[in-house]
DNA sequence: TGCGACGCTATAACACTGTTATGTTTTGTC
DNA sequence: GACAAAACATAACAGTGTTATAGCGTCGCA
């Protein structure tokens, strides 16, 4: 990668993790980077490519939380420890989650590279629960992907959305995965 | 209400409704409303009083949603009846619904008034609950009006953001709706 | 080796944004 | 009617992403 191109990125990437999309102006990462602004436009096609490269890595970062290393069979304790990792990756990573579920349509698209990282990283989950499932087909099993996904989501959209509003609700991360085990054994039960 | 007040709110409201926040420029609010700019400071304190005017209306229209003329138990069948109700208004009034749950951190924040408005809408979720627990403490019933939320939100919150890059699932609502009363049964039996 | 094309770069300019400043007009109260 | 406050039109300001312009360096080809 060019000097410049790595340079903007960086600079990108900290001043993201720092203060999300609202400390992302061209001009603030260009005199992080230490270069002109034109470099955005040569390297990233302006900002929407500077936005596409942290929305990928974002992805990627959903992806590394929902990647088990070891042998396992998909357990209410297997949904839990994913859970949590979700979770600890959407709470450190907040401006990357944000980026992905807000509502950014005025200055960004993702670009179809992005749409298949994100494809990508929702096939781990699909791969999860085909391993439970394996008579399924395959949009039976990603619908319950989505399933998962949508509670879990929901606790994490909830926390940066509505808990502000309503005051502090203590232990949300047991009470996400708490929830989150009840809705997949009441799946699961459904499908015996 | 001030006629310039008026208009200006119902020019934003208009530009909003057909165009998401994207379409509110003060400048295209006080030329759609016949006014110069100058109104949005006096009547609405900016730009911010614009937004914190239609988030406010955005969580009466969930409120809205959630109320039941009709006396209930509150059972499966009423959480798809709530259910169904919530997932039409997410998708009739997006732009509300995309402000309420997007990151507008940068430029929104919402004021005590609106947040009053928000905690009104989400005690009429509550209340429902504790028709159904009325032995519950109120934090109890509060987690579950939550968990109940969470769920539903996260398949709108997956719609808007996930599914155009995954490509079209059918019945979607049916979806949101079996999913939600599938967790609202295991919720009730695992309190049995 | 020289020339032209290409890519990268610094800088300025452009059109837009929300907001503030300035001066004028309107409204309300005494 | 006088005065103060509020509302208003307009211009200016500081910021935004992007494009335009000019210049430099490198590479490939004749």
């Amino acid at each position: 990668m060019a000097d410049a191109k790595l340079k903007i990125l960086e600079a990108a990437s900290k001043l993201f993790f720092e203060g999300g999309t609202q400390a992302l102006s061209v001009r603030a990462i260009s005199k992080q980077a230490g270069v002109s602004t034109i470099g955005i436009y040569s390297h990233f096609d302006g900002k929407q490519g500077i936005l596409d490269a942290l929305y990928i890595r974002g992805f990627e970062l959903v992806a590394e939380a929902m990647t088990l290393e070891e042998e396992y069979d998909l357990s209410s304790e297997t949904v839990a420890v994913l859970v949590r990792r979700y979770l600890k990756n959407a709470i450190e990573n907040e401006a990357y989650y944000k980026l992905i579920f807000g509502d950014h349509s005025a200055e960004y698209q993702p670009s179809n590279e992005a749409k298949d990282v994100a494809i990508s990283a929702f096939s781990i989950l699909v791969k999860h629960v085909t391993k439970l499932f394996p008579n399924n087909t395959d949009q039976q099993n990603r619908e319950i992907a989505i399933e998962i996904w949508s509670i879990t989501h929901g606790f994490v959209s909830l926390r940066h959305h509505v808990y502000p509003l309503l005051g502090d609700v203590n232990n949300w991360e047991d009470k996400a995965v708490d929830a989150a085990q009840t809705f997949f054994e009441a799946l699961v039960a459904k499908r015996s």
